[in-house]
DNA sequence: CCTATAACGGAGCGATTCGCTCCGCAAGGA
DNA sequence: TCCTTGCGGAGCGAATCGCTCCGTTATAGG
């Protein structure tokens, strides 16, 4: 234990394979929703079980560290947009981006993983980045003024899922995948278009609560 | 056999029973995915899995049945659509008729179920009464010129699946269903708004085919 | 009232699938 | 060469699947 030990012998191929399986279990739960299996999870990225289990105790393990790295890159589109100069441009990039990052597929797991300190913060911090740049784009003028940041939120889960794109996939015709893809940017860019503040009826009904945000992440009863 | 035969005694309840399970089968499907399963649809349809299975004969011809009613709903909204006399009016109605009717559940099955005549019938006349809806609309000039009947095929589904409401249903938080149709309804309301021919960039990418439908629902190789 | 019977609910069947453990083997640095 | 590290996947008990079967219950007709 002391001793100076050896050197890894097959760390490159445990990168590559850690990177695989996470980019394998999106895609799984996205076609499987919240009855994905480690076992497709595993076979997606040409992996062994064991090797998934060697890196992750556990599949609620294994999802959380994929809860993290949404919520880095979403921060991350965040920040990007801010940095933008036009207000619209920034706001409505960073809906496509999210929408389209493929990472909008964590919702069915919602509840059903016991949400990490480092979810936790990294929410908030999400929450901010887009408070700010709803208020920025409302302040420009070029938000319609009865958006608020829920309703963008609600829209980005709604636009990330796409049930096209996730049964084909599940069906194994990838020769479809790209083409569903290219629809359903165009989907993305009309929603974003209907943001645009020059339409003559208000929003119906009131701004929605984060609540459906908030509970639908909370544990049920019991553990 | 010949004899006049008694009355059913239960007829009553039969008929109940049947609205309820097919109501619990579009909710169920809504949560669960590809994955339902029977002994779920008849708890929530507050039945006996024996009654369902006394009505049809398997899963399958349960999915077939609540597929073929979808196809009317959708068939008899384009109709009073195209009775409306305002083209735009018309067509916005229909997108958020069908888009809310919770018929849209029905995707997770596709390429799952064998298609029965009834349905493909119900189809084609679907997308005939759909392509009329658009075309009148382009010609007055009320909807984006670069707008195709596909588009709008997979915005309709697009919107129609609701992961919130979805999840919060299958937790069982009957409570905060309203807040998440009538939040649902404020995005179906600003993608609609999106539709209109007041925008600077036309969409991205070439128009969908229509492919993305008919391969989803044709039956993988074998059966 | 009673009787006949259609419709009821759900225990339980075999088959399948689940999350996860365990172990024999392969790969590569010293 | 040996030793360490990571590999793949057979297989465990438990859970769940679609579906059958049967004892029970509610109601129309006499």
């Amino acid at each position: 234990m002391s001793q100076p030990r050896r050197r890894a012998p097959r760390q490159a191929e445990a990168e590559r394979n850690d990177r695989a399986l996470l980019r394998a279990a999106r895609e799984v739960l996205a076609a499987d929703g919240a009855h994905a299996s480690v076992a497709a999870i595993a076979t997606r990225a040409g992996v062994g079980i064991g090797s998934l289990y060697r890196r992750y105790r556990t599949k609620e393990e294994l999802f959380q560290k994929l809860a993290e790295l949404s919520l880095d890159i979403w921060n991350e589109a965040a920040e990007r947009a801010l940095a933008e100069e036009d207000p619209w441009e920034g706001l409505a990039g960073f809906i496509a981006a999210c929408a389209e990052s493929g990472h909008g597929s964590l919702a069915p797991v919602a509840g059903t993983i016991e949400i990490t300190e480092e979810m936790r913060i990294k929410n908030e911090r999400s929450d901010r980045l887009l408070a700010a740049l709803v208020e920025r784009a409302h302040r420009a003028g070029v938000l319609r003024p009865d958006v608020t940041p829920v309703d963008i939120s609600l829209l980005i889960e709604q636009l990330g899922r796409s049930p096209v794109l996730d049964q084909l996939r599940a069906r194994g015709r990838e020769d479809l995948v790209e083409a569903a893809t290219a629809a359903r940017r165009r989907l993305i860019a009309i929603a974003v278009d209907g943001l645009r503040p020059c339409h003559a009826r208000p929003l119906p009904g009131d701004p929605p609560s984060d609540r459906l945000f908030t509970e639908r992440w909370r544990r049920p009863a019991g553990e």
